[in-house]
DNA sequence: ACATTCAATACAACCGGTTTCATGGCAAGC
DNA sequence: GCTTGCCATGAAACCGGTTGTATTGAATGT
């Protein structure tokens, strides 16, 4: 690969006038600016972005800390990011953590060590992992899907709670009464949020919610399957199941199918995020719109900030939800 | 951030040594490193990869190139990638081309102006992107999901066209004889090699495929839909569908029940990927596995491979496939 | 005609590590 | 006791760009 040096003796020129050809060509005449870039061009030059990297103490990279980049929700909120760090020339480092918490110091090397300009990291911030606020090594840091509002760093998600009522209230006005829960995880803060949510929802009617009406499981389709069975033989008479994710609710699908409840005449099911599987769910999903996609696109644009030095902490950007109504919710009487 | 010099000069040494103290503490005296060490964690010092990976003109970092991070089972795919990634401290740069060719150029670059060390792409690479081929730019590069066998740079993937044969034939030992076709985009490799698939096995038992009951579209839901719903309408009495994708697939299941079709009684559906969803559906999807994340897994293992200097051209490693029977495609007489 | 100004370009330092080569000290060998 | 050789360490070059400062030369003003 050709290097400014070559570039330089080609055009009889210094390197610095190469340089300055590509990082601002006004400062040349006319002449020596043609000269520079048909050299340039002939020996196929290209700047060692290594070097100007090292040089600036700047990586134009940004890692993107993800708990299951399989999940299709988070992988929504990915190309959404992806999408604005194409805009502004970024690159993403993208991680997979496994869920696994300790992974999360690693983002905080990366960035220390000058590998990546800062962290996108979604989903939930163990709490446990906070130690970090407050102390000399604060790095560019953004937290999306989870609308934590307690921390200082920035995050971008929607309001769990009032979305989890809005669906509450979609099953009573639908004429239900006996709601079981699926939960997700039970130390989740999304679980707790989307759970006082319901019973807003509940309080608005003068109702109360049952715990032994919910039951926690993993946010995964194996969960549901498995919660909605233990929660469908511990009480048969449920009219409705509030699934926390459309994960859960698939699986819920599958298992009030195999306990041969006829769907949705026998048992109303609703979700959570609508990803485009609900829609063609057997009966459809009836779920909450979750704008993923734009969700990382904000996630992006306020790193894009942050990373320019306009200070933006504190912010907790919440996004506005929808009610997706579809066959799987029926009216009762 | 401390840097060398600043522990240098705490603990008395040259930043030399401080160096070796980090890559080679064989070569100090047992006190020297230890003065190092403890300096080192006193100013908690960390070595700038920046400045690293300029000296040694290595990134230590993939491109990965995913037409669609949003799909199930490319997210799969880079799932694999990531983990063998991590084993061998690379990081990897996620791109998402929007199943756009001309991105491809960009992955190029990306080399070799040394953000990357190499390419894995996920997904066909279009006819006309092999330019590079031969020429002096060849770069580190993997191709996964589409084991192409033209090209000379490594691929790994699945046999396409015996797999489609071993559900096509599935579906004929199942009694099925009218059998229509859900493809996938016309002019994708994986297509034809699918199709030849099937008439492999039709071959076999001296058929020939009736071309009218092909229908192509996009590789996804909403594809399958539609295809589904313009073949069903064409030719009524088809007995079962061989779908190219499990989405596609998905979206049959939809436009069959819309249609009134009770399935899998009138109608069998079988998929292809055996994506998670496959198993949710009604009925539960008959399909082919294809080991995503072990695809992701050999292609990055290969990367690996490359980077450390073997010579691996010419690598075509076709990993097996399984046939997996659910209650979707049905027993006819 | 000479001083002033400004545009165009060159020179050289710099980013923060790594590595080669030189040097000094100490132990072993004659 | 002097040479030989090795080990531990330091000095300095180097990776390939960018950028502040100096320099050159031409144009302008009086």
């Amino acid at each position: 690969m050709a290097q400014i040096r070559d570039v330089a003796k080609l055009a009889a020129v210094s390197p610095a006038t190469v340089s300055r050809a590509f990082s601002d060509p006004s400062k040349l005449s006319t002449t020596t600016l043609e000269r520079v870039l048909t050299a340039a061009e002939e020996l196929k030059y290209k700047p060692s972005s290594l070097a100007q990297l090292f040089r600036e103490k700047r990586t134009n990279t940004v890692l993107v800390m993800v708990p299951d980049i399989a999940n299709v929700l988070f992988a929504r909120v990915v190309s959404g990011i992806e999408r604005v760090a194409v805009e502004n020339k970024f690159n993403l480092i993208v991680s997979d953590t496994g869920d696994d918490a300790a992974i999360e110091s690693v983002g905080v090397e990366m960035v220390e060590t000058y590998r990546a300009d800062g962290v996108i990291q979604l989903g939930e911030r163990p709490l446990d992992q906070l130690h970090h606020e407050g102390e000399h090594c604060a790095i560019p840091f953004v937290q999306a899907i989870s609308a934590d509002p307690r921390g200082r760093y920035p995050t971008v998600g929607i309001d769990d709670r009032s979305a989890a009522a809005m669906m509450a209230e979609h099953l009573m006005a639908s004429g239900h009464r006996r709601i079981g829960v699926l939960a997700g995880l039970k130390d989740r803060l999304v679980t707790r949020e989307r759970l006082t949510g319901i019973r807003d929802a509940l309080a608005a009617r003068e109702l109360l919610l049952d715990e032994t009406m919910v039951a926690y499981g993993p946010y995964s389709m194996a969960g549901g399957e498995s919660s909605a069975m233990r929660l469908l033989s511990r009480k048969p008479n449920v009219s409705a199941l509030f699934c926390m994710s459309d994960e859960i609710a698939i699986g819920a699908i599958r298992a009030a199918h195999d306990l041969g409840f006829n769907l949705p005449n026998d048992l109303s099911i609703s979700g959570f995020d609508n990803i485009e599987f609900g829609k063609y769910c057997t009966p459809p999903l009836t779920t909450v719109m979750q704008p993923a996609e734009k969700i990382g696109e904000v996630a992006m644009t306020l790193m894009c900030d942050i990373l320019r030095g306009h200070a933006v902490t504190g912010i907790h950007e919440m996004l506005a939800t929808e009610l997706v109504a579809r066959a799987s919710v029926r009216e009762v009487g």
